[in-house]
RNA sequence: GGGCCAGUAGCUCAGUUGGUUAGAGCAGACGACUCAUAAUCGUUUUGUCGCGGGUUCAAGUCCUGCCUGGCCUACCA
């Protein structure tokens, strides 16, 4: 019976690129839609951009421009380095669309009419350089616990956890402002009321994993504590939806952003003719999210929660998984393990580390390491030495011999490998890759004996056992081939590469049950190269030094410099290097200044050029620096300008500054070491 | 503090409801082959199955205590 199925993965955020810690989930989704569609289900897998969130304003402030434009420019990042690994998506659609709206609009009425939205006014910090409510992220201090400085705004190190308000000397992460703390009213969801529904599903849906629900119902649902109300209104300025009964109000992000699941079926309905009831309201459609850890209360409480009052089907299944380390470490941007996308497919083949992820993957919620060593030995061990081989070893003979017509004696291989065709397929269907892999390197072990017992090489050179030579390109070809389809979930582009030799697409995994024959094989291709333990240096070399770049980048101010000074005194007219070699720039230290009490404007000045050379200078600094502030410094001066006489004295050079004038004055400045009596060229 | 998970050969792991001398792949050693991307094939070394108790005719497998490591502990996308 084929089964109607629709498939999410986590929607990513808009704020960042994709890197090899988000592809776990979308490549450990993209295996199981491919196995579901190779199998022959109907499966539909739907993601799209988050796109929503005061992170997502910040930045496009920061970078001037808008949040549409911002937004548009990493979606078509992301889908760019998805498609990169082969994660193929039915449908990727955006948070801000206005199917999106509609679904919401339509979320939030039924909450209305269940009357399961209280208002409650809440006091927050709000930084009022930026003009916006501070989440708790965005504010660091000093723990009231134990002193610690520069503490995240809800908990510290100490173990203490607090809230924003609490924090003594709290700072503004977005503009360095000291917050303010503001009242406004916020619209919350009773969870509590919604207690016996989740429960029951939690219990006997079969939707969670068993960890999870113990998780879930020891923690959120024990018998003794309340389900918190949950805050789903921000106060604006905010990049999301007005909430339409409660103007100057958006969603919170949280809110809006599973509902972009539906949002973007939505869009996928409309643009192929389909029904999104067929999809959300039918159960005769299974429902499968594939999220990491971070998120699962999300997912399996509040999300659950919405679509029941809203009328939609509960998922069938919530695939959690846990986060990926590298070399046993949380990926670091500062180590470079934090690699990008993007950066990884400058140096290696995406399907490698899709068969990687899928060895180390299960159906539990555990975390992953990639070991850098453990990577390249595997995928060469697995994928070059053993499965492509296998394909590689008799290609050249293929070429002459073609497929016999009838399929010879191979002592029961092919049939066991066809027979394990069930157990690698359970295996997928329970998000156990793991187990999947080893099975099917079990088969790809047992392929290459065969090739070496029966020597090809030799027969290649009778040509009187021309029909024993195609015998066993036959073999060795056709379990090569069973091999491609079993991975072809993990590694499509080989399922092609096998398609393209042999003539004939992979497109259903039943066609590992019977070999293909009689066909001509087409000239062999290299299918796989070997990965080298470089190809992952340089990763991460290239990562770190964006990091650097990055930090570097983060540590300027942001340099949002005014034109009027161009404007007001534009540029001189060209000059050649002669015309200003004629003005001799000399380092000096000022080794006295006094006032000149009669003056309104200037301070007098004695310059040092080193040694015993002396200059008199008269500069109209007096509103801008006081005496004591300039003796010692270096200053740059025009040395060999013309002595004028003033009414206080002779001026003998000039000391070099900007600015408009009165206060606004800056004397030149050079770096440390310079010396007096230097020219400036 | 509480909860969950894991601890099996140098490394990554498999060991179904307890049942014969505990397994695979990789790495190592020796040998072979040359069709193949220094790939492959054969033989082969290594384990107090974290530690201590207990149940049982029989425990890596069940119970219990302990040790070690990891993860989680509601407004962070």
């Amino acid at each position: 019976m084929t089964r109607r199925i629709l498939v999410t993965s986590a929607l990513p955020y808009a704020n960042g690129p994709i890197h090899i810690g988000h592809l776990v989930e979308y490549i450990q989704t993209d295996i199981w839609v491919r196995f579901q569609k190779l199998i022959g289900n109907r499966c539909v897998y739907i993601c799209a951009d988050d796109t929503h969130g005061t992170a997502i304003m910040i930045r496009a402030r920061k970078e001037n421009r808008s949040e549409e434009d911002l937004i548009a420019d990493m979606s078509g990042q992301h889908q760019r380095d998805f498609s990169g690994f082969h994660v193929q998506f039915d449908h990727y659609g955006s948070t801000h669309s206005e199917a999106n709206r509609e679904q919401c609009h339509f979320v939030w009425s039924a909450l209305r009419k269940a009357d399961l939205v209280v208002e409650r006014s809440v006091d927050q910090l709000y930084d009022p350089e930026v003009g916006t409510f501070l989440a708790d992220r965005f504010v660091r201090g000093t723990c009231p616990v134990c002193g610690r400085e520069d503490q995240p705004g809800d908990n510290c190190v100490c173990g203490a956890t607090y809230t924003p308000i609490e924090l003594i000397n709290p700072k503004s992460t977005l503009s360095g402002a000291t917050p303010e703390v503001r009242s406004a009213v916020h619209l919350f969801v009773q969870l509590e009321k919604l207690r016996s529904l989740l429960s029951e599903w939690i219990d006997s849906s079969d939707a969670l994993q068993k960890e999870t629900a113990n998780y879930l119902k020891g923690y959120f649902l024990a018998a003794d504590k309340e389900l918190k109300d949950w805050d789903i209104s921000r106060p604006g300025p905010y990049f999301g939806f007005e909430i339409p009964d409660s103007p100057g109000n958006y969603w919170y992000v949280w809110f809006d952003a599973p509902i972009g699941y539906i949002g973007s079926t939505a869009q996928w309905c409309q643009a192929h003719g389909e029904s999104l009831d067929d999809w959300w309201r039918s159960p005769e459609t299974e429902i499968h999210h594939f999220i990491g850890k971070d998120i699962t209360y999300f997912h399996t409480l509040f999300w659950p929660g919405m679509l029941h009052t809203a009328g939609f089907q509960l998922p069938t299944k919530v695939h959690i998984h846990g986060f990926l380390n590298v070399g046993g470490e949380k990926m670091s941007k500062s180590t470079g393990t934090l690699i990008s996308a993007e950066t990884y497919l400058k140096h290696a083949d995406p399907d490698l580390l899709r068969y990687f992820y899928a060895s180390k993957l299960t159906p539990r919620v555990e975390d992953l390491d990639l070991g850098i060593d453990e990577f390249v030995e595997k995928v060469n061990s697995d994928l070059v030495g053993k499965v492509v081989n296998l394909a590689s070893r008799v290609g050249k003979f293929a070429g002459l011999t073609g497929l016999s017509t009838e399929y010879p004696d191979d002592g029961g291989l092919f049939e066991r490998a066809a027979e394990a065709g069930d157990a690698i397929a359970a295996a997928y269907e329970a998000t156990d890759y793991s187990r999947a892999t080893r099975l099917i390197m079990e088969l790809a072990d047992a392929a290459n004996p065969y090739v070496e017992h029966a020597k090809p090489w030799e027969m290649k050179k009778d040509p009187q056992r021309l029909d024993e030579l195609r015998d066993v390109v036959t073999v060795a070809l056709n379990l090569f081939r069973q091999l491609a389809i079993y991975l072809a979930p993990v590694l499509p582009s080989l399922a092609d590469k096998c398609a393209a030799l042999l003539g004939d697409p992979l497109t259903s995994w039943d066609q590992s049950k019977s070999p293909l024959l009689g066909t001509p094989v087409q000239k062999f291709k290299r299918m796989m190269e070997r990965l080298q333990p470089e190809d992952i240096q340089k990763m991460i070399e290239e990562s770190k030094q964006a990091a650097d770049a990055d930090a570097a980048a983060e540590a300027l101010p942001s340099f949002n410099d005014s034109d009027q000074p161009l404007k007001d005194e534009p540029l001189a007219e060209e000059i050649t290097i002669e015309d200003f070699a004629k003005v001799d720039l000399r380092v000096a230290r000022v080794v006295a200044a006094e006032q000149v009490p009669e003056a309104n404007k200037l301070l007098k000045l004695t310059l040092s050029l080193g040694g015993e050379e002396r200059r008199q200078v008269f500069a109209g600094i007096k509103a801008a620096y006081e005496p004591e502030q300039l003796v010692g410094r270096l200053v740059v001066m025009v040395a060999n300008l013309k002595p004028r006489k003033m009414r206080f004295g002779l001026s003998e050079g000039m000391v070099t500054a900007a600015g408009p004038g009165g206060a606004e004055v800056f004397i030149l400045g050079i770096d440390e070491g310079a010396q007096p009596g230097q020219r400036v060229h």
